[in-house]
DNA sequence: TTGACACTATATCAGTTCGATATATATCGA
DNA sequence: TCGATATATATCGAACTGATATAGTGTCAA
């Protein structure tokens, strides 16, 4: 599958118009935030790609108060190439955590902030399955959505209780430690 | 937490020396290969640079039926440089899946195409798993890496029971619609 | 036996993306 | 009224990926 920013694009404008700014705002906070991430410095080259291509059309939009917006949407092209796109067999999940590599390496820093690391993590994760949670109530929940919603809880749910259990461990031997 | 291909070659190399190839594949096969990823294209450059900063060393190694290789060993400064940078707060995971915008975008595809990538998710997931009871086996098992391994186990046995719940689902919508 | 392929090993580079920064305006609370 | 936050677009250096180049060795089937 070619997933790059361009698809995630026409995948996000494939739902309604938006502006570069909405596109970033909603992969952010809506469904497509567990498993996508993209910066402004992808986002906008590639509408302004995208449009030269006709898979776009824009239209620049007044707003008082706020600076003006250039509103994209997909047409008929492109609504064709992102059926392209996604219609073959898809890459291999990347997963990148800075917080496993600390604990694979943990001889190497203390266990304040080995439990601080902990925390941290913990809170990102129930931070997660909160935005899950909101939405599963405001989108309208068709069956793409609620695919993603039940397979990101899974997980996060899986995450989390192994997670406050190796802590529990991690306490109790800190404390049997300092016992000694 | 300064988590880049430098970090990770020192981390790497603080169980042991090893060649930038060596690294490659051993961040393919092992332990690090759940949560991070890097291409010969920025270990060499990164081996080369943190060689001329001290804080690795190199040795050139003749081999008999194959290319010479390069050995790096980290030194004290190397040691002292990795427990700085993975001594603060970590990094939000980042993930990035491709199936799930698939099938976040399920209108777009037929139903043989999602098939197909449920199957694929499922299999690649299956993979990772026994890649950890092998690490279980093949590694000495100290705390960092029985830590790595639980929590990766405990997701990815998550994602395959959620999958084949949603497999077993689609199909019988799909006999259900075709029997109609 | 020879051609295709895979493995070991290092290196480079175009293309993609990130993260930070710049610019401008408006709102809202301290 | 000062700083923070939000809306909105744009640019750019730095980092990284994925592909390709190079080169010798082993293997295995046609």
């Amino acid at each position: 599958m070619t997933m790059n920013v361009r698809t995630l694009c026409l995948g996000f404008l494939s739902t309604g118009e938006a502006s570069g700014y909405e596109i970033k705002k909603g992969i952010e906070d809506g469904m497509f935030s567990h498993f996508i991430d993209a910066s402004f410095g992808s986002i906008y080259p590639a509408l302004t790609q995208l449009t030269a291509e006709g898979l776009l059309t824009v239209r620049a939009e007044e707003q008082t108060g706020k600076p003006d917006k250039k509103v994209y949407a997909i047409t008929e092209n492109g609504r064709k190439a992102l059926a392209r796109a996604i219609s073959v067999l898809p890459a291999k999940d990347k997963f990148k955590s800075e917080f496993l590599f600390q604990m694979l390496l943990h001889q190497f820093i203390t266990p304040d902030v080995m439990l601080a690391a902990i925390d941290k993590q913990l809170n990102d994760l129930r931070h997660d399955l909160a935005r899950i949670a909101e939405c599963r109530c405001s989108e309208q929940p068709h069956a793409g959505a609620r695919f993603v919603a039940d397979y990101g809880e899974a997980v996060l749910t899986a995450s989390v209780r192994c997670l406050e259990e190796k802590r529990r461990e991690l306490v109790r031997q800190t404390a049997a430690q300092a016992a000694e």
